[in-house]
DNA sequence: TATTGTTATACTCTATAACTATA
DNA sequence: TATAGTTATAGAGTATAACAATA
């Protein structure tokens, strides 16, 4: 086991290197104008997170951020307050709790979320842009299995395919 | 050009979107430990920042960490400070000015950073072993123009190959 | 006078604790 | 009593301002 499982391990080894490598350089060199863009919204992480959650859900209470994204309720809570103050959240009671309120992006915040998500992807597209043929082909073909989970299929903005 | 372009275009975008969803994938699930580390060892992300550029470098003055990091110089002071504290990092005068002082790596600090890359590659490497054999030649081959890129390459822990 | 680094101080972010209102 | 959310308070982290030592 040990002497044929060898060489396959030092394969799997050398593509972890390889893959840590490749995204540390696209870390530190497609996230500039992202965030700057957050900086300039001056906006916390914890109001990235909080829009990215609710970007794509159903109004959902501040209970449930708190659970889905680790945050404390009252780190939740002022978040969407700052949010709030911007107009990019609107909350509105619970019909049949009082005491819970359904929060859920407004356009503008929805506008905001979007225009980061562009930027996001926007380093990425210079990146590609800047590629080689050979290069652009081969990282196609080379995320083409990885691409039919349907976990990280779900994770591209604007559905599966 | 534009109707030429198009096609091109269309499937470099693809491709961004496609990349955009791996990264995001593989930093949400392969981080854990490494994050876990950060946190038992109680260091700032400055603190971070400041190990892996001491790391492989000759001993620098803090106003050279500062500007190569973006940092307040009592940022890095204060963050020095602490690592210094707890055996990571050695300070010396300057011989040539008196004003500076060359800060390095101890063994132990060296040994510190060391576990830390080790347990973020043993996120990636746990991904790759759970990979099915054709997604992982997949993307083996299509990293592999990628890796002969020098500025990426030189990213790989432990040498270019 | 300019520069390296430290110390003093202020601000932001987020957590825990205390509170209000519903259930 | 228990729960949703807010407000009060405290702590970590990092910035700018003020300072000391050296150039």
């Amino acid at each position: 086991m040990q002497a044929t499982d060898a060489p396959k391990q030092a394969s799997a080894d050398k593509l972890a290197l390889d893959l840590g490598a490749v995204m540390r350089h696209l870390i530190t060199h497609t996230g500039r104008d992202f965030f700057h863009e957050v900086e300039r919204l001056d906006l916390s992480l914890s109001q990235i997170k909080t829009l990215q959650f609710m970007a794509d859900r159903e109004p959902g209470t501040l209970r449930a951020l708190s659970d889905e994204l680790g945050l404390s309720l009252p780190g939740v809570s002022r978040a969407i307050d700052g949010l709030h103050k911007r107009g990019m959240v609107k909350r509105v009671e619970d019909p049949d709790d009082r005491r819970a309120k359904r929060v859920s992006l407004t356009a503008k915040g929805k506008r905001t979320f979007d225009g980061l998500m562009a930027l996001r992807v926007a380093g990425l597209r210079e990146f590609v842009a800047d590629m080689s043929a050979e290069e652009r082909d081969a990282l196609e073909r080379g995320l083409r299995p990885l691409m039919e989970r349907p976990d990280i299929a779900a994770l591209r903005p604007g559905g599966r395919r």
